[in-house]
DNA sequence: GTGCCTGTTACCTC
DNA sequence: AGAGGTAACAGGCA
C-alpha cells in the first residue's frame, strides 16, 4: 500500500507531531513478527529509555534516529500509525505500541502482518537496498542513465525493484509510464534518448503530485492508507491510469486495459503505451 | 462457501 | 544478473 508519497506524508506528520525529545517509556509488542531480528522482550529492553531525536524517509522506510539505535520501519502493505491515549482501547490490527513520557501512545496496527520494525544501531546501518532517491539531488539524468544502461530487464520490473529507485510500488510505476508513453513491458535496452528523458521526468512529477494531494487512498476499508491523523490521500482522484481499466485513457480516448507484469497487475493504454516504438 | 485479488518484499531456484 | 515462483497474511469481492 504506502509508496514513498504516502510515506512521505506520514513522516511530515510525525516528524510534526510532539515526537521529537519525547521519550520511549513502555512498549508492548502483540504480534512477534512485527519485530524483527529481535525478541519482543530484547526489542522493547533495548528500546524502552531512548528519546526520539529526527524522524525521516528513506526510499519507503521509515526512520527515527534514537539515542543509540536507529528504528527503521517498513509499512509494507497495510502498516499504519495513530496516537492513541492509555484509555483507548486495544485495536484490532494493533501489533506495536510505544508509550511516551507525556503518556501519549503512538500505535502501530497491521492487518496484513507484513509490516516491520527493527533497531539497527547507528554506526552499523547499511542501506544497500535503497536506490537513488527520485527526489533527491543525486536524481540526475546521468544518474537515472546509469542505472538504465545495458539492461534489458522490463521497465515496469526495473522501477519496481527498490535497489535501483527507491520509493515506487505499483501505482507511481503505472502513472509514471503513462505519463511518459512507455509500455511496461519495454525493455530498458529499447528506450531511446526521448523516452529515457520522459521517464526521467514523470517519475518525480509523479511522486510530487502524490505528495501533493497526501498519498492515494484507494478504497473504504481501514485495509487501505490512512495518514497518522487518520486522514484519507486525495490522489486516487488525481490518477490517470492506476485501477482505470474499461474507461477512457484521459490523453487520447482510447480503453484503459489491465495485464499482468512482473507478476503484478499493471494499468496501460494500448494506444498511447506501444510495446513496439 | 470458493477462489481470486490486493498497494510489498525476501528468499529460493533456474 | 535477472526472471519467475512462493511465502509471509487478512479480508474484500464476484
Amino acid at each position: 500500500m504506502p509508496e514513498l508519497p504516502e510515506v512521505e506524508t506520514i513522516v511530515r506528520e510525525l516528524a510534526e507531531s510532539d515526537l521529537i525529545g519525547k521519550k520511549i517509556t513502555a512498549c508492548t509488542v502483540s504480534w512477534h513478527r512485527s519485530v524483527e531480528g529481535l525478541t519482543p522482550g530484547a526489542f522493547c529492553q533495548r528500546i524502552i529509555g531512548q528519546k526520539i531525536h529526527e524522524i525521516v524517509r528513506k526510499g519507503k522506510h521509515i526512520v527515527l534516529t534514537l539515542d543509540h539505535d536507529l528504528l527503521i520501519i517498513h509499512l509494507r502493505m497495510t502498516g499504519k500509525f495513530c496516537f492513541q491515549t492509555a484509555v483507548d482501547p486495544v485495536l484490532k490490527h494493533e501489533r506495536i505500541r510505544l508509550q511516551f513520557d507525556d503518556k501519549k501512545l503512538l500505535i502501530f496496527e497491521d492487518q496484513r502482518k507484513f509490516g516491520k520494525w527493527k533497531l539497527v544501531e547507528k554506526e552499523k546501518i547499511k542501506w544497500d537496498k535503497v536506490g537513488l532517491e527520485p527526489l533527491s539531488p543525486d536524481y540526475t539524468l546521468e544518474a537515472f542513465r546509469k542505472l538504465i544502461l545495458k539492461r534489458r530487464t522490463p521497465a515496469k520490473a526495473f522501477l519496481l525493484n527498490q535497489a535501483f529507485l527507491a520509493g515506487l510500488g505499483n501505482i507511481y510505476v503505472d502513472e509514471a509510464l503513462w505519463e511518459s508513453k512507455i509500455h511496461p513491458r519495454r525493455s530498458l535496452l529499447s528506450l531511446n534518448d526521448q523516452e529515457i528523458l520522459r521517464l526521467f521526468e514523470a517519475i518525480p512529477k509523479v511522486l510530487e503530485k502524490g505528495i501533493l494531494h497526501q498519498g492515494t487512498t484507494l478504497g473504504s476499508s481501514r485495509a487501505n492508507y490512512f495518514s497518522v491523523s487518520g486522514r484519507r490521500g486525495g490522489n486516487q482522484y488525481q490518477l490517470n491510469v492506476f485501477r482505470r481499466e474499461g474507461q477512457p485513457c484521459l490523453r487520447c480516448g482510447n480503453e484503459i486495459i489491465k495485464i499482468r507484469v512482473a507478476q503484478r497487475g499493471t494499468h496501460v493504454c494500448p494506444h498511447c503505451q506501444k510495446i513496439e516504438s
